[in-house]
RNA sequence: GAUAUAGGCUAUCUUAUCGCUCCCGAGUAAUCGGGGGAGGAAAGUCCGGGCACCAAAGGGAAGCAUAGCGGCUAACGGCCGUCACCAAGCAGUACUAACUGCAUGGGAGGACAAGUGCAACAGAAAGAAUGUACAGGUUAAGCUGUAGUGAAAUCAGGUAAACUCUAUGCGGUGAAAUGCCACGUAGGCCUGCGUUAAGAGUGUCCCGCUCAUUGCAGGUGGGUAGGCAGAUUGAUUUUGUUGGUAACAGCAAAACUAGAUAAAUGAUAAGAGCCCCAUUUGGGGAAACAGAACCCGGCUUAUAGGCCUAUAUCUUUU
């Protein structure tokens, strides 16, 4: 049972962009949409193992270090509890890295950010899918 | 009792579901079980250390810091104690002055008898000259004294958180340091011998010191944001006790209390607690400042609500 890693809500290391090639990389060749209040950026990797993400926060937005914190967690936590349907188009889609830039000016609660994190989710299936 | 200001202490809790990270145990492994998981300032990066490295680290100048006295400390520009002095207050002597005592708060306080600068108002004049009145005095003369202004008028004046001087201290860099391992392609680097003596470095300068250019031989090795160590057992914490006014130190016992690395310490829901309005049931709101990054000792700044202390104002009762 390959699937039950997937249908598990897990969010281990592998899963998490933290490579500095894979990053620079991404922000150098990868394509990009903005979806208020975030800019999504991705690209299928060759050297990539799977689908990984990494959330990002300004500095120059938050000067506070706490939320920044807090937005980043947010944002991770909700691509954990709705990041299956990117796992099923896996075959389709490739091994995908995603960067989600947070470019919103006010501190977002919960709810808004999975919304929104769930529209990107879907959109990044169907332009990747379509191709 | 209420409000305001200042200082100190504290820094919500429980349950459920789904996660992250480290450690321990089981398992070939997937994984499972148990336990730990941000702060009083983790902040500013302002001082002082530990630790590591350096072609250079030595002497002098410059620069910066400190400044009563005594103590504490690994060290400090920190802390503790204490004295001069200052402030307003109370009491006494005295009687608009002044002196003494008391408690409170402050207390960067070496040198103005090296030099330079600065000084409101008043005053002729504030360091350069002596004006006016009176007295003295001379050949003559601010040559001498007094009056007047002022805190101060030749008195070794006042002022150094004014330049300055004196004493003491300070080499630089900063964990992206540094060491090791893995895979391994170039510039390099090291050692030995010969050769060159223009220059470069020592991130302020001088002396001093160090290095060098090129050829040959031998050795090593760059790069890859990879891994491990450095890195959390320490000037440690708690309790007791002894010494000391205190900062602190000694002794004994117990404890191990985050260790991430594009960077964990979380998310959601319910309830308790807090504040406000109704005050029987309920409704609403707030939850501060802020996130470890090699580790300690300080300083500074930011802090909702609660508690404690001091001061001021208002009010009630006696």
């Amino acid at each position: 049972m390959s699937e039950s890693t997937t249908l598990k809500n897990t969010f281990p290391k592998s899963e998490r962009l933290h490579s500095k090639k894979l990053i620079q990389e991404l922000f150098d060749k990868g394509s990009s949409f903005y979806l208020y209040p975030f800019k999504v950026i991705y690209l299928k990797s060759e050297d990539a193992e799977q689908i990984q993400m990494l959330a990002s926060v300004s500095k120059r937005k938050f000067k506070s270090a706490v939320t920044r914190n807090t937005l980043k967690r947010r944002i991770k936590e909700a691509y954990r509890l709705n990041k299956t349907s990117l796992f099923e188009h896996n075959s389709q889609i490739g091994n995908l890295l995603i960067a989600y830039i947070y470019t919103g000016k006010e501190v977002s609660d919960y709810q808004f950010i999975e919304k929104k994190l769930k529209k990107s989710i879907d959109r990044l299936i169907k332009e990747l899918v379509s191709k």
